[in-house]
DNA sequence: CGTGGGCGGATTTTT
DNA sequence: TCCGCCCACG
């Protein structure tokens, strides 16, 4: 067989990779070393070389986009549809395997799904109907505790309080909230996963048959599986499959949601004879960026190891800009991206990444005013937009009548006259004999005023008229109709002129969303389906327009993205690495890692930008350079200073007084220090190496003056808090 | 029942 | 500083 056109492609590790024999393996994928390509190039080899059913592989990724990307390039190398190959999120595969044994998983067949959201108001609801303070016992919290647990495959019963009294309270809340699911037909992402894997281990026969099913077990982004998605893995490969899994250990950022590189190693320990392959050549970045990468990279401890390279060429040189403050910093970075547009780049050729969300609207602020558009990744999803979610409420209650969120969501929306003391009335009697609210609004007609069991009953009628009306109907003309006829429409028209105009248009685009859905197989209903899909899928870019914008995002959603220009802002201790990650040595590495992810964005350029004096909450802070800047090796690196002539060379050699940064590393010698433009005019009485006090900072030696009357500012190395400029009329410094 | 002002809290995010 | 939530008022 003539299999040349699956790897004339490939280079030779990829090739290895690809052709492997049929046992356990790892690919050690580097950044840009052309992952996917490896994935559904194997599938193609299984297919057409090794004469494995479609049917009987199984490929697993994170997110919907790498599924769908994943899906649509074995249909194009494979060039038949991809239906029969099980190709989905974790999250999707496991909902599949429910929704085809919800009676083994001891699921109602119309079982819901909870969105984060929905989850903590439903704990919301469980810490108040326990009685207990809800600034103490912060839903936000427990959430976090409840999903820890299951990612760790823990039900309450396996938990011991310790002697701990939160703990305690916490497995309390666990159970309580597991009993308010169950009541309310739903499970929330983290059970999806967790029931899954239940029922494959301990329903008879279940386990054995898609053991013997899916012969080959293919994950991705595998240094990103939780302890419950790699024993979900483990049970499901059995000791017959064939697993093969694609992992970075240098691009695991999500151990605080529970992700454990260790899976890598223990995958090897765990799977007899596992083959490794590294794939090290990059087809992204220039030969500087990926030294730069490498070398802080190499500052981790227990890699597996792995050492980027191209056969292209250095490219340019890094370069850092240091800008006085976040604004200054802003007007750096769309001034170059000005400058890239104007040699004829593309807008979109631009990004703008960051640690926090927060620093995203000086950015934007600039690139408003500069005139150029711009998008920001990462704000609400179009199917966790308020009129989308409470269009779905209504579907959802339509389709599953015990769920409460939904039913509280809309009960009263629009107006309808049940306000808080009916619920609460609801809310006691679902409690005291564990129904649901809608159970109990059938129950509760004695308890409550006339006028309010009348508005009550209004609702419920409503709700089965929706349900009885859009039987049989199709699926957009079903959501349509209850966007109507629930009076949700009605009260989007009444409020304020653009906003909403904007929800109904969002409502609109639900129905076209509902008319271009294609139900699967699986016997569902296609509202169902529908439903679980807007949960499942929140919809990036829905109405993601096709425009050429700058691309604005945290280094964490910068994942798996390439883009010719970064720029890579913020880079402040305290800032990035953040504060809360520095104290034990795992959080600092991982922002090491989110720092390799960042720079090994760039294609051709690589801007790092910091500000020495930034206002983040109202206040003011001046944070000493990451220290990661000081782990590119100097050779790389170029400083760029457009608003100050530099009438001499940037680098200064360390003979200059307190030269480096605090938190650096000894001898990284950067040539970044100095270069600054000196005033004649020293303002006041300081002068370069004066000794002087501060309030806050302490001792320090001046090492540099500017800027004159209100403008004018100082640098002083402070023994305790390292180098930081002051503006002279606050700073109130002594003279010592 | 809806809104406005006061209060507290503010990494990172997918599913 | 800014956003979201809660409560008090109209």
């Amino acid at each position: 067989m003539d299999v040349s056109h699956i790897l004339a492609p490939l280079n030779d590790a990829q090739r290895q990779a690809v052709t492997a024999p049929l046992k356990p393996t790892l690919v050690l994928a580097g950044a840009g070393s052309g992952k996917t390509r490896v994935l559904t190039h194997r599938v193609e080899w299984l297919v057409q070389v090794e004469g494995v059913s479609p049917h009987g592989i199984l490929a697993v990724t994170f997110t919907n986009k790498a599924a769908a990307e994943m899906r649509h390039r074995i249909e194009q190398q494979l060039g038949l549809p991809s239906a029969p190959l099980w190709i989905g999120t974790f999250h999707g595969v496991c909902h599949r395997l429910l929704r085809m044994h919800w009676r083994e998983a001891g699921l109602p067949q119309g079982f819901q799904i909870l969105d984060g959201e929905d989850q903590q108001r439903l704990i919301k609801k469980v810490i108040r109907g326990l009685n207990l303070d809800d600034t103490r016992w912060v839903p936000r919290e427990v959430a976090w505790f409840i999903n820890a647990q299951k990612d760790e495959g823990l039900r309450p019963r396996h938990l011991k309080d310790e002697g701990d009294p939160t703990r305690r309270q916490m497995i309390k809340l666990y159970e309580a909230y597991e009993e308010a699911c169950r009541r309310n037909g739903v499970v929330d992402f983290a059970e999806l996963l967790l029931r899954s894997y239940e029922i494959l281990k301990d329903a008879p026969g279940l386990g054995d048959h898609y053991r013997s099913r899916f012969r080959h077990v293919l994950v991705d982004e595998f240094q990103d599986t939780n302890t419950i998605q790699y024993e979900w893995m483990k049970v499901l490969v059995g000791s017959a499959s064939v697993p093969y899994v694609v992992g970075d250990d240098d691009q695991s950022i999500y151990r605080w949601r529970g992700a454990r590189v260790e899976n890598l190693q223990q995958y090897r320990k765990d799977f007899r004879d596992v083959q490794l392959f590294r794939l090290e050549q990059n087809y992204r970045s220039t030969g500087n960026i990926l030294d730069a990468a490498n070398a802080i990279i190499g500052n981790n401890s227990g890699r597996i190891g792995k050492k980027l390279w191209t056969s292209e060429g250095k490219g340019s040189a890094i370069r850092l800009f240091r800008a006085y403050n976040e604004r200054d910093e802003a007007e750096f970075v769309v001034n170059k991206i000005r400058e890239w547009i104007a040699q004829g780049g593309n807008r979109r050729d631009n990004a703008i990444l960051y640690r926090s969300n927060a620093q995203s609207r000086v950015f934007e602020e600039y690139l408003l005013a500069a005139r150029i558009p711009y998008r920001v990744y990462g704000g609400l999803r179009f199917f966790e937009r308020q009129e989308i979610k409470d269009a779905l409420a209504y579907l959802r209650l339509i389709s599953n009548r015990d769920d409460d969120a939904s039913f509280e969501r809309v009960v009263n929306l629009p107006t309808r006259g049940i306000g808080a003391r009916t619920l609460e009335v609801l809310r006691a009697h679902s409690r005291a004999h564990s129904k649901s609210m809608w159970q109990s609004a059938f129950e509760c007609n004695d308890e409550l005023g006339t006028k309010a069991a009348s508005c009550l009953q209004a609702f419920l009628t409503l709700i089965e008229k929706l349900d009885a009306e859009t039987q049989g109907l199709p699926l957009h003309e079903q959501v349509d109709h209850v966007i109507q006829a629930s009076g949700l429409a009605g009260h989007y028209q009444k409020e304020k002129a653009d906003k909403g105009e904007a929800r109904l248009e969002n409502l609109e685009e639900l129905v076209s969303a509902a008319r271009g859905f294609e139900p699967e197989d699986d016997g569902m209903t296609p509202l169902m389906a529908f439903l679980s899909h807007a949960v499942l899928e929140s919809g990036e870019g829905q109405a993601e327009e096709w425009e050429d914008c700058v691309q604005m995002m945290t280094l964490h959603s910068a994942k798996g993205l390439e883009f010719p220009v970064v720029f890579l802002c913020g880079l402040e201790d305290g800032l990035f690495p953040h504060q809360r990650s520095v104290t034990d040595m795992h959080g600092l590495e991982e922002e090491r890692r989110l720092c390799y992810v960042g720079c090994t964005r760039a294609m051709r350029h690589l801007y790092l930008t910091y500000a020495e004096q930034r206002r983040m909450h109202g206040i003011d802070s001046y944070g000493a350079p990451s220290r990661f800047i000081a782990e590119v090796p100097a050779r790389l690196v170029e400083e760029v200073r457009p608003k100050v002539q530099v009438s001499r060379p940037a680098y200064v050699p360390s003979s200059r007084p307190g030269g480096g940064y605090p938190g650096s590393r000894p001898n990284a010698g950067n040539g970044y220090v100095g270069g600054r433009r000196f005033q004649d005019d020293t303002p006041g009485s300081l002068k370069l190496g004066q000794r002087v006090r501060h309030a806050k900072f302490g001792d320090g030696v001046v090492l540099n003056l500017e800027g004159q009357g209100s403008n004018a500012r100082v640098q002083v190395n402070f023994e305790r808090q390292g180098t930081k400029w002051l503006m002279m009329g606050y700073a109130n410094l002594q003279v010592v």
